[in-house]
DNA sequence: CTGAAAGCGCTAACAG
DNA sequence: CTGTTAGCGCTTTCAG
């Protein structure tokens, strides 16, 4: 059996396909009788509405697309489920693209969302996305710059003050009596590693007695953070740092792992630790992982949010919103 | 600008739509120039074919939706994405809808898929939906099961022997001299817990000498083995397992972190412990985890394959894959 | 190999 | 309040 239109609707309602649209969108303008006698009609026939056939008429879909650059990373899992929840609200459901930091990726589903004419996109670039950014503006399709702020500042964007943060998780570090410094960050390149790590300098420098090390990984994983744990608890006591800002939780949870003293745990005693992001797995680790929050279903709700409202209207200057992260403080870095 | 449809591109190319459709649909039957001629004017245009009313002509999408039950549990995360490359090599996308164990959103992800027109549907079923597949089937719609046996097996199924599974990791802990077993599960009633306890109960009844503890918890999280490990601990030590089994891996790590005894790790010299999934976390906890492996890509990749298949010639008999779990054998079960 | 034309299911404008 | 109708962009016969 093919699926019912809204003709056998009308047919069997003894209406015309225009009252059973109407009932479907605009239910206030039709008379209760013939509303429910094409209800029930649509319940005989098991209708359900064609989703493509009415996105063709509108013009667009009730679609958003969001390309994120890491599907592992707990902070984009819950941004984008803040983003389902409130897209959904609005009726407009969310569809995800993992870009995994690669700028191909990216413009193959920035392409795809063209096809699908979404409403609008939430996005992190990771490329040079000027270009494609520009066509998106001619299509009329709005765009949200999200946890990266546009360089041109055309588009509008939803960010957290990455520099702030760092600023936040060093001070507290130097607050609890530490001196020797060290930050534990990703591949360079990655904006949000460079700014927090800004962040920490800026404090660094205001304080003469301390000293801030570097160490550049290859990834932002547990597994990177393990083996940087282990070069580190190798070294001679009077080169280890007391304390450790690692540029997310994963790594500083890898670091918890490995960073071990003649067969002890160095954390919090001997270094104190400091994470970002506080993922789940921060405060159920072993030794609960001082971090620092973004706010990530917030940024989430507000950048559809905009999305929404630049849609409609297309004529709106765009926003700039930045929020700024907060220090969650636990164990691993309790004062000696 | 709006975008440009086949009509602009046709008028630009000096064809008709039709050959700027057969461009796009069947290169081959349209001469060498033509195509070079219509590909310029799509570039000029930059066109972008217009996915909903293509669907709408085609009567179906190019997409498979897949309900999967947690969207937490790594198990699913690695199976979809498995199952999205074997469909994107198809031409299809996969569209994800997270159920969370509540048979409502189940069916509200079933009703969005029917609206879409998707291809297929991959689902790990919760509720009753018996009756709701029933109306899939009318729609002809396949369905392909997921980790679950349908109960009247008249839908395909691609599923893992959790009752071998649950019979490897017990075998595992006896041939390790471990005698006075603990299972620990989540809540009673999810299949997958039950056949892995029955697994282990198999075992267990052929060896006279060893017994088999039972305890359920509220959920399968890391927090929740905390809880039962710290139970665990506190017993007086005559009371004490000397190995235990978890339902899952996220169980096991809770259960890894808190099974401390006089102030050390239990794990593995006094308690043996087995996890099941095989996480990534597993490999890179403190101590690396034995674990059950069951083979999550392969189980997305045949699902697809299969639901393809059956989309293609709706008279295919449904078929049952069911394949067997392996063995991870790490520190966590190094003998005494 | 190419062109013309029908029609997929829906919504919105307009007429009654 | 309800009915009629045009047309969204595409694919696919069917003729040429």
């Amino acid at each position: 059996m093919a699926s019912a239109s809204v003709k056998d609707v009308a047919a069997l309602a003894q209406v015309s396909v225009g009252t059973v649209s109407n009932v479907l969108n605009r239910p206030d303008i039709v008379s209760p009788e013939t509303v429910e006698r094409v209800q029930l009609a649509m319940e005989k026939l098991s209708y359900v509405r064609n989703e493509a056939a009415r996105q063709l008429r509108l013009g667009h879909s009730q679609a958003i697309g969001l390309i994120s650059f890491s599907g592992a990373n707990p902070f984009f899992t819950d941004m984008a489920a803040a983003a389902e929840n409130t897209a959904s609200e609005a009726g407009y459901e969310v569809i995800i693209g993992n870009s995994n930091e690669r700028s191909e990726r990216e413009a193959g589903y920035l392409n795809l969302f063209e096809e699908l004419r979404v409403r609008g996109v939430l996005l992190s670039p990771v490329g040079d996305v000027a270009p494609r950014l520009r066509r998106m503006r001619e299509r009329d399709i709005p765009v949200v710059l999200v946890d990266r702020e546009s360089s041109d500042s055309s588009f509008s964007s939803v960010s957290v003050d990455d520099v702030a943060g760092g600023a936040l998780a060093t001070q507290h570090l130097i607050d609890t009596g530490r001196t020797r410094l060290l930050f534990v960050g990703g591949p360079a390149g990655i904006q949000q590693v460079g700014d927090r790590l800004a962040g920490a300098r800026s404090v660094v420098d205001q304080h003469p007695g301390v000293t801030l090390e570097v160490l550049f990984g290859e990834s932002l994983t547990v597994f990177e953070g393990r083996r940087i744990g282990r070069i580190v608890a190798d070294r001679a006591p009077a080169d280890r740092p007391d304390a450790v800002f690692a540029a997310n939780d994963l790594l500083a949870i890898g670091l918890l792992q490995s960073l071990f003293i003649d067969g002890k745990p160095a954390v919090p005693d001997q270094i104190a630790l400091v994470g970002y992001d506080d993922i789940l797995f921060a405060e159920a680790s072993v030794v609960p992982l001082t971090s620092v929050r973004q706010p990530s279903r917030l940024i989430g709700e507000t950048a559809v949010q905009i999305l929404l409202e630049e849609a409609d209207d297309r004529s709106l200057e765009p926003r700039h919103i930045r929020y700024q992260p907060e220090l969650v403080v636990r164990e691993s870095t309790t004062p000696r």
